[in-house]
RNA sequence: GGCGAGAUAGCUCAGAUGGUUAGAGCGUAUGAUUCAUAAUCAUAAGGUCGAGGGUUCAAUUCCCUCUCUCGCUACCA
């Protein structure tokens, strides 16, 4: 394998709207945070950057509707994770943020790289503008009268009633759906990066030489490049973001996936005027440490914007891990369903070792995993308690006991001793080599197997028998596992390091090195060491029941329905209600719509005629569930023509803040027909 | 729906270019032990390797179909 020279290890930027919480931690900070460690320890040149990610749409919507500016929003997540990440030890050479002045020059100058040499794409086009909302409209968000079949529900790129292509400017009064005003027209220009260009290149450099990238980044990447690239749009017309560098770009800034890992470069600058030095001298490796929702940012869409430059080297590895789940529940911030940094730091304090510990050991390394409390509980009880602390406990208190914490002379070794002592640099290299292959959760295991070696040559030897009987014997005993207790404080550094350096106060050992570990002499007779303490404390059942109980009333809160629920809309007049003809109506008939995931098509007697309705409930209510219930539909919507199927109306569902969808239903039985007033 | 990844002991995971009794840690049971935070050590029980078909002398490992989970994507009046 080649070697490398230096090493820059960047962390996925959290997006700066909500506090850090354990699902991040696992799949991308505690890893990158063990590999940095050991890489340090090592005494390679590594520096590893991180930092806030503050632009894009949905912080403006969450500070809108807070009622401050979306830099308040980020300066608020920006202190809060940066503290959670310095108390929880995940050390960062830098820890930035993307409204800062020098990413602001950073990305502006990328861009305008790009831009001189004309790597980019330049499309005007005309745009509706929404007055009253202040921004351009994606297309999407506009509906208007399609001149084809007038039907007054087209979509700004397609009328879905005759399945004309169309563009926005085709619609005839057209309608902004964010504030319902009529949107003007204006021209804007915006710039694309064709990665269509960097199809060859990319399938080369991918396909055929990074066949060693994990099998889940692989085959994403290998997806996308099959089924072609396509141009990307690099701004935005927002007021929120790094401002496009070009003349006539007013009101245009970067689009946030181009911003954003522009960061790690600006966050690097920001450390060091040797930033060039890691990021474009070929003998520095370069490893993106992020979750399985960015890998194709990072190893398609930022390398081909690398390559564009033209200065940069290229990720060597981009180690992607998968979710963590929390107690069977998929991990959600607007849904509360997460262990929040902050909170674990405030409410456990000292126990960050536990959580990195529990976070490794249950890394989701090759499928997503699930985090529960019961599980971080039985792992410090049962492992590192009962299995590490124990151990360096027990060789202290004997040490102290038999000699006074003076490191004794070791005598004659034993053929079991001699086994032991060479399993500690053997140990050491499989530890080493799990975490460099990025298999921590192999590592960590390596890692405890040495303490589980402590304990069993502690058992097999009894030095607390043979200390009346052959004393001299106990003095080897004794020596050969404070020398495992001082490697311990070695291999386990990346991953415990508060225990560690703790550990290595107790016995008195400083100035340690990676390349020590197999070394069995680190602590020389007469050495001092002493009594030491309890590295890790057990943890109570009422402790973990008080934080099951949390999330319990989390679960009950998001079943009740004031949590979350949407805000009023602007009043209508009674006039507006009465247009809409709302009535009940028995299902005949329900399928499923071939090739969606969402679509039934669904027969309905409504009363006055029996008609076709196509509706997207598909997730929550199975074809047969539906016959024969009676319903409430909006019978005198526009109709509109979904996968080729004419829907006549539209179905009553009640949508709760996760986006659930559930049946709404006279209580009682009642004619078809009916109407709801 | 398309594409990608996953589904292996109670739990969390390894593994095999197809081949004798499928591995580890934790949990469980039994025994041993007391230096140690009732910690430790030994032994054992636990799996038709997601379901169904195919190829083969032989498949959990290869091929096909299906189911479920997650991600990307489409779609959702």
């Amino acid at each position: 394998m080649k070697r490398f020279k230096r090493y820059l290890v960047t962390s996925a930027l959290p997006y700066a709207n909500g506090p850090i919480h354990i699902g991040h931690l696992a799949g991308v900070y505690v890893p990158s945070d063990i590999y940095t460690r050991y890489l340090r320890l090592k005494g390679e040149d590594v520096i590893s950057v991180c930092g806030s990610d503050e632009h894009g749409v949905p912080i403006t919507l969450k500070a809108r509707k807070e009622g401050i500016t979306p830099q308040q929003v980020v300066d608020r997540y920006h202190a809060i994770n940066k503290k959670a990440f310095e108390d929880f030890g995940i050390a960062f050479d830098i820890y930035s943020r993307t409204s800062n002045k020098i990413h602001y020059e950073t990305a502006s100058d990328f861009f305008l790289n790009l831009y001189n040499k004309g790597e980019f794409i330049e499309k005007t086009s005309l745009q509706y503008y929404d007055n009253e909302a202040g921004c351009f409209l994606a297309d999407r968000y506009i509906t208007g009268e399609c001149p084809h079949c007038h039907n007054e529900n087209a979509y700004g790129d397609q009328c879905e009633k005759c399945g004309t292509s169309l563009s926005p400017s085709d619609l005839i009064n057209p309608r902004s759906t964010i504030s319902g005003s009529q949107p003007v027209m204006k021209e804007t220009l915006h710039w694309y990066l064709p990665l269509d260009k960097y199809e060859p290149w990319l399938k080369k450099w991918i396909l055929e030489e990074h066949t060693e990238w994990k099998t889940n980044v692989y085959g994403q990447c290998k997806s996308w490049l099959d089924q072609g690239l396509q141009p990307r749009a690099v701004s935005r017309d927002l007021d929120w973001g790094v401002p496009v560098p070009v003349k006539g770009a007013e009101g245009k800034v970067l689009y946030v996936w181009f911003d954003a890992p522009i960061g790690y470069i600006s966050a690097t600058r920001e450390l060091t005027p040797d930033w060039e030095k890691y990021w474009k001298d070929p003998e520095t490796r370069m490893i993106h440490f992020i979750g399985k929702d960015n890998i194709v940012f990072h190893c398609i869409i930022f390398p081909s914007m690398l390559k564009a430059e033209g200065s940069f080297i290229l990720p060597d590895n981009v180690p992607a891990n998968e979710f963590l789940n929390l107690e069977n529940d998929k991990i959600s911030t607007s849904r509360n369903w997460a262990v929040w940094l902050h909170e674990y730091l405030e409410e456990f304090p000292g126990k960050q070792d536990v959580l990195r510990y529990a976070l490794c050991a249950n890394a989701p390394e090759t499928k997503d995993n699930d985090f529960t409390w019961k599980d971080l509980q039985a792992r410090n009880n049962n492992e590192l308690v009962a299995i590490l602390g124990n151990f360096v406990n027990r060789t202290l208190v004997l040490a102290n006991n038999y000699y006074s914490g003076k490191v004794p002379e070791p005598g004659d070794l034993s053929p079991f001793d001699k086994e032991v002592l060479e399993s500690i640099p053997r140990l050491a290299e499989s530890t080493a080599a799990a975490i460099e292959n990025f298999r921590f959760r192999e590592g960590l295991k390596e890692a405890m197997n040495l303490a589980r070696l402590g304990n069993k040559y502690l058992a097999d030897t009894e030095p607390w028998k043979l200390i009346k009987t052959e004393p001299g014997r106990v003095k080897t005993i004794i020596n050969i596992s404070l020398q495992i207790t001082a490697n311990l404080s070695i291999i386990l550094e990346p991953f415990l390091p508060f225990s560690m350096k703790k550990l290595r106060e107790w016995t008195g050992l400083d100035k340690i090195k990676w390349q020590d570990a197999g070394n069995v002499s680190l602590l020389p007779p007469g050495h001092q060491v002493n009594k030491g303490g309890l590295l890790f404390e057990k943890i109570e059942d009422e402790i973990i029941n008080r934080q099951i109980e949390k999330l319990m009333n989390t679960r009950k809160e998001n079943e009740g329905s004031a949590a979350g629920a949407a805000a009023v809309k602007s009043a209508v007049t009674y006039e507006d209600f009465s247009k809409m003809d709302i009535r009940t109506a028995t299902v005949l008939e329900a399928e499923k719509v071939p090739k969606t995931a969402k679509l039934l098509k669904l027969k309905i007697d409504c009363g006055t005629d029996i008609r076709t309705i196509v509706s997207g409930i598909a997730e929550y209510y199975t074809p047969e569930s539906m016959v024969g219930r009676q319903i409430l539909i909006i019978a005198n919507l526009e109709p509109r023509t979904i996968k080729g199927i004419e829907s006549k109306g539209m179905i009553l569902m009640a949508e709760d803040p996760n986006g659930k969808l559930t049946l709404v239903s006279p209580v009682e039985k009642t004619g078809n027909g009916s109407t709801v007033k």
